[in-house]
DNA sequence: AAGTGGTCTAGACCACTAT
DNA sequence: TAGTGGTCTAGACCACTTT
């Protein structure tokens, strides 16, 4: 197995015939000089028009380099004047929901044990968070995710009752919460909205968890609505602050793919 | 103040002579069509030639309408099959510290104390975060962000000891703390990495930030790196989890702008 | 006036999926 | 084989900044 492509780096180019688009080629080779210092942040890159010569690629194709670069935060275009350099900072940084997936997407390791799904009437908070009169009949489930025989994640959720659509059978039977991190296309919703707040365990929780009050946690809040904006759900997520980080990078970090 | 393109509604067209350009309006169209419900999860929105026939617009710009709902993750696109509506999940939800850098973007309300910017020598866990040797030099600096008088946050960072750099002056210059949110450009870092835990307030962090011990609280920690690599400076934010919250949509959300 | 990025065209060829 | 998305070209004109 030998590559060939391994020693182009004294003066690297375009190489048409890779598997890698030339327009991928070039954004990464920005990319490594900006990390190497080659351009300083605040600095100049050359211009669209001296890529375009220097690498023998079309406009629009440099054009779509420098667009990954931006959208990445890497650099910042100014029309008529040129593409800077953005210096790494901390407001630019952006995470994801994906450690909290990856907790329970092996599916060998996680189970999903429902500890309640009943019809309630629901209270002030729940009313008006679901748009519904109090009194009204709500869902509630509350479960437990397992994995390794430990509980790590507690959930509750208040469902609207809605009798003209399946949306409870549906839910019900999402055992493995699927629904909500893959989306499954069955359901019908629009839109949602995620809040992650700072918590400590309640005892209640603690219990369920196996962990102490008082302990960090976090409570990640959900809200999802339907095509017409009415609220269709409403829970959240309550998690070991010792099982859970998000993690996100700033500046530049090559990524070849 | 008329605007003549407020009603063209009943069947959405592209307005060439818009200040909105055509990828940019047809990438709302779509956007809004799939958030009615029109073209459901897990649904096919119409083929690119379609979609060029339809708007009377050239191949590049309908694909650059659609690389917009791909980014926001609204859509997903098969090779050779079709572009498919996804469902919203909250797997996909992103976050940004734009809350966090909101709450002393403003200077006017924001003040910046430090309460401590000294030598030390490094002990165990600095020397092994910094890869310097432990008893090595090192600066310490411990600040807090005042809103209105209020304390929120309690910053405390250590920073590699380096004199052939003036990397000391300028951070201890910083006292707004803009170097490490807006990015100045003056420092010579290359990337860094941010991870946010969740924790409660230690007695020490309670006393400073006016509030209780154990209250549940936000640990933004960070470590930047030269661009040879090496770290530069570690440290974290604390901030009380009841002046905090992130923030983030799933699906469908029409920006128009 | 010259140079920069922003938009857009009308095609081309390719890789892949469906049938 | 027909249709789909993926890549790329070689220009065009525009808006804007710099000098």
């Amino acid at each position: 197995m030998h590559d060939p492509t391994i020693k182009l780096d004294h003066q690297a180019g375009i190489d048409r015939g890779a598997r890698q688009p030339a327009y991928m080629q070039l954004a990464n080779l920005l990319t490594e000089q900006i990390a190497r210092g080659v351009f300083l942040a605040g600095g100049r890159i050359p211009s669209e028009s001296e890529l375009c010569e220097q690498y023998q690629i079309s406009p629009m194709t440099v054009r779509r380099s420098i667009k990954i670069l931006v959208d990445k935060r890497i650099v910042s275009t100014i029309q008529g004047s040129g593409t800077y350099v953005r210096a790494p900072s901390l407001g630019g940084a952006m995470f994801s929901m994906e450690e909290f997936h990856n907790m329970f997407k092996d599916k060998e390791r996680t189970k999903v044990k429902i500890l309640e799904a009943l019809i309630i009437e629901a209270d002030e908070t729940v009313a008006s968070t679901l748009a519904i009169a109090p009194g009204e009949r709500a869902i509630l489930i509350r479960r437990i995710l397992i994995r390794d025989g430990d509980p790590i994640v507690y959930h509750k959720e208040y469902l609207k009752y809605d009798p003209t659509r399946p949306l409870v059978e549906a839910e019900m039977e999402v055992t493995s919460l699927d629904g909500l991190f893959v989306g499954t296309g069955e359901t019908k919703l629009k839109s949602g909205k995620l809040a992650i707040k700072a918590a400590v365990l309640t005892n209640e929780e603690a219990d369920i968890l196996n962990a102490v009050p008082m302990q960090p946690a976090f409570r990640l809040e959900h809200i999802f609505f339907d095509f017409d904006g009415t609220p269709v759900s409403w829970g959240w997520f309550v998690c070991r602050g010792d099982c859970l980080v998000f993690n996100a990078t700033i500046g530049t970090v090559s990524t070849h793919e």
